[in-house]
RNA sequence: GUUCUUGUAGCUCAGUGGUAGAGCACUCCCUUGGUAAGGGAGAGGUCGUCAGUUCAAUCCUGACCAAGAACUCCA
């Protein structure tokens, strides 16, 4: 057999010759320096036979950063295998060790165990000891083929591994790949010998997970690492998480005063601070002012609805688990309202409606409630009630596409307005559990082939998933990567032609008679409490003057400017600019201190000087730090300020 | 919901089987200053809740509550 290498030349090679024999071929000094391989573009090892053919590369230890994936697994058994030595030399008998699954993943590996007794972080310098001392046996990786029965045999003490290995089909060969004494059930690819694995490790963290990631199986307890091909790359990973630290919402939430959740109240009911509120209105009154634009009326409805409303729109059979459990009150039931919809349909059956009256929109910053598991709840961005920009647009068959188009345009408007340029769009759709959604085929694939076509005509990348319809309709969600590159979904577009089935809602056509309105469901925002928490970390706390709850700080300079700082200030406040005095004893340095750190994005410090010029100083935060301006006329910046403000510039 | 971890002053955190401490914040006094911390004094805690072990529990054990991480889930 054949293979070609990077510059297209033709290496002949016998039959189940390895990357590592094409190595020893082209010479015994890159043979010494390869790490692993690419065969066809797919990352593979030098331990696996070479099918004909393809075209392979060599990745050596020049550039083990491209072969990240195989270090990040080789160490996953490094872990296992230290794992296994630090229980052994406990005293516990080597099968007292069971495994479930350790592959790698994004940043580094994890490896599932089942142990006699709980290992604990404060464990973690003794089995990162060990781990160093692996890899500087030098051990080799060795791949070998097996047949099931032996696999079988050799993992006999292990449950995981043997229902593993009794599930794989009898036709394919079952690998094991060794270091040492250490043998594991695994498919590769690996590093050739510890020796060639990265010394930029570290154990992070450990938790449980459930075997096969089933919550009815028993739960394994999972031990995190993270590696990188040098200590460089990991000290800046390492820097990258601290800096998630320090933007979390829920620390922000604290030290800006924007929000709080207390025990008392309910957990994951959000209590909203006067600052945060600050924050959500101004996000309200710019959402509202673009709907007003675009022709959305407002309306309003009660945070709790009849039992047969949901029962009507199939919300209470669908997401029992997720609503809270009905009221019952004078024999009948109530429910706290998990969606707006069914509400905004009823509205919209409130009277007869023409072919004229369409699309009608209808919006509402719409409070609902969802019991979400309690382990989900986390800050502002998993709660139990939140308020969300809701709107549902009725309209014809023949308006939808420029209708879905024009809130595309909106969500599109939205996002730039906060900068938010790394969204990603996720098409939802239908899987094969059909008996999850309501509502006709024919509705379902007209609708998912409408948003499809929609998006590819605005030019947006985008994913289609299937699955991750709602049960009334396909929908389109935007998602956003926070800074570790946790995935958060922020607003939503879904076509719906089936509640206004369930409701038999219609509009009288030009024909005379009755026709079925198509709706959208929309939410640019998504909810206010997730869109706030995603924010606070988007900005880091440092908002744009328009969003922020403090906008201004007066710092007099001594005790005798204060008069004068208090007449500014109640004349930006008269102007709608949300100033304050630091009129403390404290030195200026300190006000200025202070400002910096409760993120004020403008300082205005007044003294002597000043006060005789009606003037100010500016110092402002910018990102790369700050910006000084001195005797600045105090009418000038007043009006600047206030421009700034209004244009949300 | 499950597993693990955590819970001490408003915040960030030390600490001990003999009922507690620091820094910041707060109050008062002195200081009146020019772009990231002036000095001093004071006040503030059922050591998450409830049981148990003990002569004695904030500390040990258990249950519960809450938070964090992960898993599962997410209209």
């Amino acid at each position: 057999m054949h293979v070609f290498l990077p510059d297209g030349k033709r290496l002949d090679l016998p039959e189940g010759a390895t990357a590592l024999d094409a190595a020893k071929m082209i010479g015994p000094r890159l043979a010494q320096d390869a790490l692993a391989a690419t065969v066809g573009g797919e990352l593979t090892d030098l331990m696996t036979p070479l099918p004909g053919g393809a075209a392979i590369t060599l990745i050596t230890k020049k550039n083990p950063g491209d072969a990240a994936p195989l270090f990040r697994h080789s160490l996953g058994h490094v872990l296992s295998q230290a794992v296994g030595e630090y229980y052994v030399a406990r005293g516990f008998a080597h099968e007292a060790v069971k495994r479930g699954v350790g592959p790698a993943i994004e940043n580094g590996f994890y490896q599932d165990f089942d142990l006699p007794q709980p290992l604990s972080e404060e464990e973690f310098p003794a089995i990162e000891a060990l781990m160093r001392d692996i890899l500087s046996r030098n051990l080799d990786i060795t791949r070998a083929e097996v047949g099931k029965d032996r696999a079988l045999a050799q993992f006999s003490y292990d449950p995981y591994k043997v229902e593993l290995i009794a599930a794989l089909p009898d036709a394919e060969p079952i690998t094991f790949y060794s270091q040492g004494d250490y043998v594991d059930l695994c498919r590769g690819p690996h590093f050739p010998r510890t020796g060639a694995l990265p010394s930029a490790f570290k154990l992070m963290s450990t938790s449980s997970a459930y075997w096969r990631g089933d919550a009815s199986n028993p739960t394994l307890q999972r031990v995190y690492g993270v590696a990188f091909a040098g200590q460089k790359e990991l000290d800046e990973y390492l820097e990258r998480l601290e800096e998630a630290k320090r933007r979390d919402h829920r620390r922000l939430g604290k030290e800006l005063e924007l929000f709080t959740i207390d025990p008392l109240v309910g957990k994951g009911l959000p209590l909203w601070l006067p600052n945060g509120t600050v924050l959500r209105e101004e996000l309200t009154r710019f959402l509202r002012e673009q709907q007003f634009q675009r022709y959305y009326q407002g309306v309003i409805t009660p945070n709790i609805g009849n039992l047969e409303l949901y029962k009507t729109s199939g919300h209470y059979q669908n997401y029992s688990d997720s609503n809270f459990s009905p009221i019952t009150v004078d024999d009948e039931q109530y429910m706290l309202k998990p969606m707006n919809c069914p509400h905004h349909v009823r509205i919209y059956a409130s009277k007869p409606r023409s072919y004229r009256d369409l699309p009608v929109r209808l919006a509402e910053f719409g409070t609902v409630y969802r019991y979400e598991q309690s382990g989900e709840l986390n800050g502002l961005t998993r709660v139990r009630g939140f308020t969300q920009d809701d709107a549902h647009i009725f309209c014809r068959p023949d308006q939808l596409k420029t209708e879905f188009l024009a809130v595309l345009d909106l969500t599109v408007l939205v996002l730039g307005t906060f900068g938010m340029t790394d969204v990603r769009f996720r098409v939802g759709v239908r899987d094969a559990s059909k008996d999850k959604y309501v509502g006709s085929d024919a509705n379902w694939d007209a609708a998912e082939a409408q948003i499809i076509e929609a998006v590819g005509e605005v030019g947006l990348p985008f994913t289609v998933e299937p699955g991750d319809a709602a049960f009334y309709g396909p929908k389109l969600d935007f998602v956003i990567k926070d800074v570790i590159g946790r995935e958060w979904q922020l607003g939503t577009i879904q076509v719906d032609y089936n509640l206004p089935e369930r409701f038999d809602i219609s509009y009288v056509g030009e024909d005379g008679a009755d026709h079925r309105p198509v709706m959208i469901h929309r939410a640019p925002f998504g909810s206010l409490e997730r869109f706030v928490g995603i924010l606070i970390e988007h900005y880091g706390g440092d908002f744009p003057l328009w969003l922020a709850p403090r906008q201004v700080v007066l710092i007099p300079i001594a005790d005798r400017h204060n008069a004068y700082a208090e007449e500014l200030q109640a004349e930006l406040h008269r102007a709608g600019l949300r100033a304050e005095v630091d009129d403390s004893s404290s030195r200026m340095n300190a006000k200025v201190r202070q400002a910096e750190l409760s993120k004020i994005p403008v300082m205005l410090i007044v003294g002597d000087k000043e006060q005789e010029e009606r003037a100010v100083s500016v110092r402002e935060r910018t990102p790369e730090g700050h910006k000084e301006r001195k005797g600045v006329q105090f009418a000038e910046l007043k009006t600047e300020l206030l421009e700034r403000y209004q244009t949300r510039s």
